[in-house]
DNA sequence: TATGAATGAGGCTTCATTCAT
DNA sequence: GATGAATGAAGCCTCATTCAT
């Protein structure tokens, strides 16, 4: 009913089809915060300011809703890694996403909620699991890609450790969210070693 | 009410007495295979071979089940552990670790499943998350003893490899069953690779 | 509101004015096949090709809809009464009445799946049950009047004799729908004999 | 909660698990009244006087009520019908099976109500339709069993004329209960008429 | 201990209907 | 006349949990 408005634009709230965005947008917050289960429609259309109804407009489905919003999420950190490889020289793109990664624990730990969400998810439901496993291999890409700028031809070898990069990326921020005192920092800072000590390079 | 069975008895029904532990068993299956919320009570004891009002019996509620659950499957996993340490020399024992973890995955899937429904559920619980936060904590003091083994001393460094060595159990096991036809050998292998040479050992 | 169209242009948007029409036809198509409750008026609406908020403009219900389309249906069989008894001789038109409800039993399915839709709902329904009553009453009457023209004047029996060929026919409707394998020939030429030998005719 | 108490019975409510048959009962007298699909598991629950979730305790869906209550229904009219056979002399029993008839559309029109609706129902859904089908056949089986009984062998005959007779059952009740003033009487008599001209017997 | 009937809250989804454009 | 987004009321069903026996 509120919502902010842009004093700028001619119409004020712009044809309001924007609804199935807020959906999404809310889906989001919801489901990374209390989980795909405990997640219910009635609470997305509310924090969305839409009335019950109107959910099932947009979405055939409850994992309608989640599917749109691992979709906009993903399209989002391709967005961002595709900034870092055009923004950070290119030997430094992989130390640069190593930060990001860790940063984004605490910046935006829901991110990495929402994920386990689904890892949980695909992990028993036949729907999601190719999802989860496109995932995770279009990330495997991205990274095997960036390695390769440094790392040079040697595929197999860039797969592999992209491989365990993303490992290490899920698997230290659920430790990090687990024991949010935990210092791990030093795994990080291996883990960048790692990476570096991987390169071929000198001949 | 009243009609307490003479403990001195030889048990009036063969010997059923440890429905508890069927309860675990069952829940162990039915939880990591349904996920937390799929699971019912009901559901759990039938495969358990128990009248449904019996469950809350021995469990005050759905989620003691699931702590009861962790808490056994904790237990294996520790003597696992400690049965490779003590079969194994002490400078194989990260390299059988890491073959097991690899194996595990295709081995006993299950053990993934369930791991990860504790990580999606404690990520977001208030009432899961130390549990979650100990469990991991505990696998990587496990790992980081058995690091010392062969590492030596440097502790900080030990317990930063022991961070990155569990993250990739998890991470690579995930990706794994995300994708069961990736070939993720060479990824094991790397992580083998780095373990050793990370050893810093007697030059 | 206004924006009435001139009634002499040629129709600005081709021909498609007779949307209440399309309705109509829509409505019969999903109704005898969904029946009412199953019958959404979205559906029909998107059948007839016609935006969903569109039928309330014609419709004030989906009641409504329902009485429009009996109204529709019951005048083609008013035609085709009609249409028999101009076409077959007198003493042949029960016959051929006769011979048409078997047919269209195969033919006209939907028909009569209307029909007991109606019944059903009338049965239960005070706005539905007169509609039902003068249905049924009308259908009589007209069977009464085929009857007379043989029979000839005995007006009681006339009628008693509609009532019961009405029941027949929607009777072995019923059995014949409910399975379509089973042969009832002979039944129907039973009860062909029935109506000839209470001609009291000439004897 | 109230409930009628035998009070000569020891205990005072049998073990209450009568609760199926009472949410039997409640689904004819809703089911029959309201149709199938206004028919809600809360009303009939509220009606059998119990809690809603115990409905689906003892049906799987709001179907399986209905064909519990139909079975329920048709064991009813079997035993009728056998009692008309083992009380009225053999060449009778049409005669008053066809007044009992007659008499129930007034004494108990929701057992047509219910009919219908499961006539509706089974004739556009493919669950209900072999139901429906046996149920018919059922009838009409039993039919001819008694017409065989004054008929004498022509087996051909006596089904073609159980089915018309069943379906002037189902038609006449239709119109009776379409139009309570009118009076289907001299139909009755005429269907009468017609079984016993039928009868092919003193050779 | 053990059983299984009983409860009641609440979730997902469907739909007739309204309304701004 | 026509569109389609929006609403809100139910409905069916699931399930953790309680309770009498």
């Amino acid at each position: 009913m509120t919502n902010q408005i842009d004093p700028l634009s001619e119409k004020t709230w712009t044809h309001r089809a924007d609804n199935r965005e807020r959906l999404i947008a809310a889906g989001y917050r919801v489901l990374s915060e209390q989980g795909y289960e405990a997640t219910t429609v009635k609470k997305v259309a509310q924090v969305a300011g839409v009335s019950p109804g109107l959910f099932h407009y947009y979405f055939a489905s409850k994992d309608e809703l989640l599917l749109a919003v691992l979709h906009e999420a993903g399209a989002r950190y391709g967005q961002m890694m595709r900034n870092l490889r055009a923004t950070v020289p290119a030997d430094h793109v992989l130390e640069a996403a190593i930060a990001a990664a860790h940063e984004r624990v605490t910046l935006e730990p829901e991110w990495y909620r929402l994920r386990y969400e689904l890892f949980a998810l695909g992990l028993r439901n036949p729907t999601f699991l190719p999802v989860l496993g496109e995932l995770l291999a279009h990330i495997r890409l991205m990274l095997a890609r960036a390695l390769q700028d440094i790392t040079g031809r040697d595929e197999a070898r860039a797969h592999a450790l992209a491989a365990l990069v993303l490992a290490c990326f899920d698997g230290l921020a659920l430790q990090q969210l687990a024991q949010p005192d935990a210092d791990l920092a030093g795994a990080y800072d291996l883990l960048l070693t790692v990476v570096r000590a991987t390169d071929p390079s000198p001949p």
